[in-house]
DNA sequence: TAAAAGTCTATAGAATTAATAGAGTTATGT
DNA sequence: ACATAACTCTATTAATTCTATAGACTTTTA
């Protein structure tokens, strides 16, 4: 299960990415709207603007605001950026690699094998889902 | 990231079916030769039985062993027993549903759509994972 | 009938996740 | 200039889950 802190960090980069270029939204108002503990979701937003998807303005009038465009950016990112690696094993993730303590013998193992393919096919689809796909969708969604 | 739990149920499982129908195996001998700490595998080879997959049998000369035939055993299975839903939200599992509480209108969301997706692929890979599929992925890597 | 082997209950330590509190800093509009 | 709105940072805590261990008990069989 991905954990909240991601959940939230979606919503509100979706509730962001449907005002695009309408300038700074306030902490509170997301938080509100999607129903996000207010404090929790300052920390979110501070990583994801270090992560450089998102810029705020501070005083009167600020806020944050997507600098991103809402194509480029996808889920596998965010996920990464809260929890880590995608894979379900430490041993077929690219970026966050580590053997398995327990492993007889890596080279020729079949569990990996088969969690290396479930991680693929993961970040596959997590990749292509961008910020306008999933609005998009919802629209579609909407419309029915 | 899948549970040690899991990933010593798998181990465990795999070596029993390498001498599928060649007799109880000890616990002492699973936990020493897969690394695995002989008290904690007792309680999993325990829920493995209960889930009917393995049967024991005791005294001298007992041990567990597979009563499943080992195509018949697939990865899905096995995590669902130990880490419960497959789905990384709860909002997308069949059997352990559960509405997302910050949830605004879970019918039209993008993003349940996505993880749906990513589910439903996963489920897939790992129903035809079986213990004889892991087992002979293993021999050809091995032959290489 | 003793030894080998599985079964069951309880507990504890470690790690992670989720949430809150509060002080501090910065920028803005008037 | 300056009060205010808003972001930033550090600590702390509560809750939960994961991993592992201990020990007593029961069953089976050579």
């Amino acid at each position: 299960m991905i954990s909240k802190k991601t959940k939230y960090a979606i919503n509100a980069l979706v509730y962001l990415a449907r005002q695009h270029q309408q300038g700074p939204v306030l902490i509170s108002q997301i938080a509100r709207e999607q129903h996000i503990p207010q404090k929790f979701l300052e920390a979110i937003l501070l990583d994801l603007k270090n992560a450089g998807i998102l810029n705020s303005k501070k005083g009167r009038g600020g806020g944050y605001y997507l600098i991103k465009k809402p194509e480029e950016v996808n889920m596998a990112e965010v996920m990464r950026l809260f929890d880590g690696a995608i894979a379900l094993l430490p041993c077929v993730t690219h970026r966050y690699y580590e053997r398995c303590e327990e492993c007889v013998d890596e080279a020729s193992c079949g569990i990996r094998d088969v969690f290396q393919e479930v991680r693929n096919e993961t970040v596959n689809i997590l990749k292509r889902s961008t910020l306008s796909e999933i609005i998009s969708r919802e629209e579609q969604m909407k419309q029915r």
